[in-house]
DNA sequence: ATTAATTTTAAATAGTTGTTTAAATTAATT
DNA sequence: AATTAATTTAAACAACTATTTAAAATTAAT
């Protein structure tokens, strides 16, 4: 048998016309191509704006077999979302943790929202706007949200209050000083073009531009000089 | 006959028993009854999770009606987005040109758009939304965008660019600036909210906080000192 | 007062929604 | 190889969707 790994992932085998191998195709799990593809639906398009039979087009699978696995749509949704936040959160959390001064800290956070907002454009308005729709369903027991309060940063912040080089802010002022300004302006992405009269690649130039000025920003007033 | 304004708007009259006047009771439109009852549910629950059923009970109208005054859901919905839209966008450009100081300007923006969030909570990330999951048939001739180029608060940021005073940024740098920091706390209220382990109360006041914390912020940044 | 236009109504349209069924197929176990 | 379990299928379900119809009720015009 000749194995050839193809670019894409795919494995092609060629077998001998005597062989008695015999192949087996470990294919994607029909619950995970479901999920992956109800992920990328509900993303795009939201909730209400979702049907069964466009998850079951995505996933290449029968109309059913999402109740089959998930037992509703609504199930399969709050499996998504949850994922969806803690990915969100993880990654913020883990760079807040980072062993490295609190400018360097800023400057990371910013890039990492950045990367993420040109990643996965439809992320952030996703999250904000399912749980603005309806706030209570969406919060189970979600205790990794408290993990904030006691980061280095937060640590790092309290220090550089107590001995007089960073301006006194409270932890839930700044780190939304430093995620909004980013992240505002791919939320508005079509209008900010709009308005602007901005081509992609004016917008791209733009939004770095803007990602230095927030850097700037911040440090320049959370930082207190001599 | 005598008559006496309510205070909710309701005008009450009462006729003496032998007058020969007749009361012509000028209730609102249907058509304007179903725009209005539209666009609550519209904005709270956006396009895909509003159905003409929910407009037509919140409107107390036949279900017929909708149809018969906007010919669809659909037409109804483009002439409600482009009010909002316009009052959004009109609000902010009557600031920008107001005849006041750049400080003064910014800090009206930022109090404009704290009052904006609190008042109409849901118009924002509305708007985001609705735009991000179909940019292109919500935006028809609304030329009133380029105004922005053209106010005021451009012209005096280009001088005091010149004259040194302030710091070299374009206007589709500042303005995001401005908006993002109070509009994104408003648009992730619940997240915040659960994040800090926030009351109603706590989180007004922490907004207020935030409000200040943004102007000297970006005041900081933008205008030089001597 | 009669006619014409407008507005409102209940009912029906055809299509879509989330979900279920029961049979068919495939895989795992004995 | 036979039996059991797991997966997939096509078809159906009732409820709901946006929209239309045609008749009724109301208002305006003559």
């Amino acid at each position: 048998m000749i194995i050839n790994q193809q670019k894409n992932g795919l494995i092609i085998c060629r077998i001998l016309p005597n062989s008695d191998l015999k192949v087996k195709c470990v294919t994607e799990k029909s619950e995970d191509k479901i999920k992956e593809a109800a992920r990328r639906i509900f993303l795009k398009k939201g909730f209400d704006g979702t049907t069964s039979r466009d998850i079951a087009r995505e996933a290449d699978m029968n109309i059913a077999l999402t109740n089959y696995y998930f037992r509703s749509k609504e199930k399969l949704f709050l499996e998504i979302f949850k994922d969806i936040l803690e990915l969100y959160f993880q990654n913020m959390v883990s760079i807040l943790n980072k062993p490295v001064d609190i400018k360097t800290k800023i400057s990371d956070m910013i890039e990492n929202d950045f990367k993420m907002m040109n990643e996965e454009p439809d992320l952030v308005i996703f999250i904000m706007n399912e749980i603005h729709k309806e706030p209570e369903r969406l919060f189970p027991d979600l205790t990794f949200f408290k993990q904030i309060r006691s980061t280095l940063f937060c640590k790092q912040l309290n220090e550089g209050i107590a001995n007089g080089t960073l301006r006194q802010v409270h932890i839930e002022n700044i780190i939304p000083l430093i995620k909004s300004c980013v992240e505002f302006i791919f939320l508005g992405k079509h209008i900010h073009k709009k308005i602007y009269g901005m081509s992609e690649e004016e917008f791209n130039r733009y939004a770095q531009e803007q990602k230095e000025h927030v850097k700037a920003m911040i440090c320049n007033y959370l930082i207190l000089e001599g």
